[in-house]
DNA sequence: CCTAGGTCGTGATTTTTATCACGGACAATC
DNA sequence: GATTGTCCGTGATAAAAATCACGACCTAGG
C-alpha cells in the first residue's frame, strides 16, 4: 500500500530506498469505512491525508444548515481542512467517507521536520500545493462564469471518473446547484 | 521602493541585509500605466509579479465574448496567471492595470535558482502558495453557498478596502454576479 | 419478507438573477 | 466648452434556478 505513495511522490522527485523509508516513517495509516468522518467541524485538525483508495467528501455547513461539498478527493488526492491544518485553528468543514476509504497521514509536525531534512520531499509539497491552487482557479472561472449545464460539463471533463460513484447530489453542491436542478439538465 | 519587497518576504523568513540583495538581484521592477496590460491573453509568461503599489486585474474572456474577473491583486499581493507561469502554456487571461502600478517581478528561472539557492525563499514561497490555496478554497465556498447580497458582504469582510478602488461592474463579475444586480442590492 | 433510508426523477410554483434599455453624473480630451 | 467614454442606478421583462412536493426504485438490515 505504501507503494502507491511512492509512486505518487516519486512523480514529483525521485527517491532512494532509503530516502523513501525515511519519508514513510513521518506517515501513518488508517482505513475508515463509509460514512465514517476523517474530520468534523470544531476538530483540531492534526493531518494531512493522502487517499491510498476510495473516495471523500468535505462539506461546509452554514448558518441555515445546508451542507455544501467544497472539496472531492479520491485515489491520489491530498485532502485535509488547509487552513485549520497550516494555521492551527479548529476545522470549518466535516470531511467523510463516500466509500471505505484508505489513507496515509502526515502530522503538520513530521511534514515540516521532514520538509527540513528532505529538500525533496518540501520541493514536491510546493508543487502540489501549486497544483492544488491553480485547479481551485479553475474551478472559480467555471462558478462565476457557467451556468448549470456548463458547469456539469466542465465536471464530465475534469473528473469524469467520479460521476459513477457519487451520488448525483453531492455533485450538485460541488458544482453549487441544486439536485433537482442538475437532474434536468438532460433535457 | 524595495524595501516593501522586502518587508513582505520578512514577514515570513527574517533575512540579512546580504541575503536581501542577492534576492533582489533576481527581481526586475517595471511601472505600468492605467489600463496597460502586464499580461496578455495567449502571451508567454515569463514573470510572477509583486505589486509594490496600485491594482491590477485578472480577466478571462469566454467563448461569447464577456470577460470574467478571476483576481483582483493590490499592494503587497502577487499576481501572475499561474497555469501559463508554472506550466509555461500560454496566458489564458488578460491582466491589466485599474490604476497606474508599480511591480518587481521574477522570471520562473530566477524563481528557481533562488528557491535552490536560498532555502528560506523555497519556504517563502511555499507558505504564499497555500495562503493563496486557502483563500481560493472560501472564495469558492462563497459562491456555491452564498447569494449576491451574501456575496458582496463576503467581499465587504474579505476585502473592504479595495471597494473604494475598483469599479462596481469588476467587483460584481468578481463575485459572479452582473452589475445591475449588484447595483440593486442595497434595497 | 418487510421496512427504513438513501437516491433519483419530475411537476408546479416562487424567487432570484440576467438581459435589455435608458438616462444622468462625472472626468478626460481636444 | 463641447464631446466622448466610463461609471452607475433603475425600470421592464425574460430566463434560470430554487423550493416544495410527491412517488419510484433499490438495497441494507432486522
Amino acid at each position: 500500500m505504501s507503494n502507491k505513495l511512492r509512486q505518487h511522490i516519486e512523480e514529483i522527485v525521485p527517491l532512494t530506498d532509503q530516502e523513501f523509508q525515511y519519508v514513510l516513517s513521518h506517515f501513518s495509516f488508517r482505513k475508515f469505512k463509509k460514512r465514517q468522518y476523517l474530520i468534523q467541524q470544531g476538530d483540531y485538525v492534526r493531518n494531512d491525508f493522502f487517499i491510498l483508495s476510495g473516495l471523500v467528501k468535505s462539506c461546509s455547513t452554514d448558518q441555515i444548515g445546508k451542507s455544501h461539498v467544497v472539496f472531492i478527493a479520491s485515489e491520489n488526492w491530498w485532502v485535509s481542512d488547509p487552513e485549520a491544518y497550516h494555521n492551527q485553528t479548529p476545522a470549518t468543514v466535516d470531511i467523510d467517507c463516500v466509500e471505505e476509504t484508505e489513507t496515509g497521514y502526515i502530522s503538520l509536525e513530521n511534514r515540516e521536520k521532514l520538509c527540513r531534512e528532505l529538500r525533496k520531499l518540501e520541493y514536491f509539497f510546493l508543487r502540489k500545493t501549486t497544483a492544488g491552487y491553480i485547479a481551485s482557479q479553475k474551478r472559480i472561472l467555471m462558478l462565476i462564469s457557467a451556468n448549470a449545464r456548463e458547469r456539469y460539463q466542465f465536471m464530465l471533463l475534469q473528473y469524469p471518473g467520479l460521476l459513477q460513484r457519487v451520488p448525483k447530489s453531492v455533485i450538485a453542491s460541488y458544482l453549487g446547484v441544486t439536485r433537482e436542478t442538475l437532474s434536468r439538465l438532460s433535457t
